[in-house]
DNA sequence: GCATAATAGTTACATTTGAAACTAATTCAG
DNA sequence: CTGAATTAGTTTCAAATGTAACTATTATGC
C-alpha cells in the first residue's frame, strides 16, 4: 500500500455522526410541538430564550441561541404576528427593543416546555445518570474547544 | 409553586447542546474543504459514501448518510456535471444505476480524506484515549434509542 | 456641531431545501 | 398476459435560508 492514508470510515466519523444525532434529536422534538403549536424549529428557539431570559433584545436572542440576526428578525415578526411576542422600543437607544412573551407566549411555552423536557428524559433514559453527566461534561468540552480550533483557524 | 414544572434551561437542554455542537462541527469541517474543493456539505457526504462503498445506487447512498433521495440526486447530479461521479444504469433493473467515483473523483477524495481526518484528530484531542470511547459508544446509545423512540411514537 | 462611522434591525434577492407530483421501469394479483 | 401497485429517480413549485443592501438611530473624530 503506497499511501496508507487511513480510510473515512464515515459510519466512525465524528462529524457525521454528531451531525445525524443532532438531526433525528431536533427533528423528533420538533414533531411534538410542530403540529399543535404550529411553530418552527427557530421559533421555538426564540420563544425558549425570551421565556428564561427575557427581556432580550433581538441581538441577545441570536446571541443566547447562536442564530444570525436575519433569522431571529423573522423569527421574532412571525411570533409578534400570532400575539406570542411583545416588542418595547427602548427610550435610551431607539434602535434597540425589547422583547418578551405575551401572555399568549407564556402559556403557550408553559405548555411546550414539560413535552420537550419530557422528551429530554425520555431520551435519556437510556443512559445511567453517571453516563449522563459523563456526556454531558464532554460535549461540553468538546463545544469548547471546537469553537477555540475554529477561531484559531 | 403550584406548578412547579422545572423550567427550560436552553443551555443545558439536550436537544440544543446537540445542535450547536454538531454544528459548529460541520461548519468547521466544511470551512476547510469548501473553498479548495468547491464541496457543498450533501456533495461531500456522498463522495464520502461512495469513497467507502461504491458502488451505490442513489437509495443506497441515501441510506448510508440519512439523506433524502432528492437531495442526493441533486449532490450526485451536480458531481457528475464535474466528473466526479460516474453512473452506470443497471442492466438488469433499469430504474437503477450504480453510482462510484470516477478517477477524479478518487483523486479529490484521496485529498479531502485526510483533512477531514486531520480535523477529527484535532477534536479529539480535548478528549483522553478513554473518554473518547465512552463519547462515542455514549453517542452511538442514544442515536440507537433516539431513532426507537422516534418510531414508537 | 457636523460629517463619518458604527450599530440594531429589516427588507430584497438569489440560492437552497423540502414536499409533492411526475416519469420510467418493474412487480404483483387475478 | 394485463392492469394496478411499487420502486427508483427526477422535476416542479413553494417555503426557508443566507448574503448583501438598506433604514433608522446613535456614537465618534475633528
Amino acid at each position: 500500500m503506497p499511501c496508507p492514508s487511513q480510510a473515512l470510515e464515515l459510519e466512525n466519523f465524528l462529524p457525521y455522526r454528531l451531525s445525524i444525532l443532532a438531526q433525528i434529536v431536533s427533528e423528533s422534538l420538533h414533531d411534538l410541538y410542530a403540529d399543535p403549536f404550529g411553530l418552527t424549529v427557530t421559533q421555538w428557539r426564540v420563544m425558549a430564550a425570551l421565556g428564561r431570559f427575557a427581556p432580550l433584545t433581538a441581538s441577545d436572542v441570536g446571541q443566547r441561541i447562536v442564530m444570525d440576526k436575519v433569522a431571529v428578525s423573522r423569527a421574532v415578526a412571525g411570533l409578534r404576528k400570532r400575539g406570542l411576542v411583545e416588542r418595547a422600543t427602548d427610550r435610551a437607544d431607539r434602535r434597540r427593543a425589547s422583547l418578551r412573551l405575551s401572555a399568549r407566549g407564556r402559556a403557550m411555552h408553559a405548555r411546550i416546555v414539560p413535552i420537550a423536557l419530557g422528551y429530554e428524559e425520555r431520551l435519556y433514559k437510556v443512559l445511567t445518570a453517571e453516563e449522563r453527566r459523563s456526556f454531558d461534561a464532554l460535549t461540553e468540552r468538546l463545544f469548547a474547544h471546537a469553537k477555540g480550533i475554529r477561531q484559531a483557524g
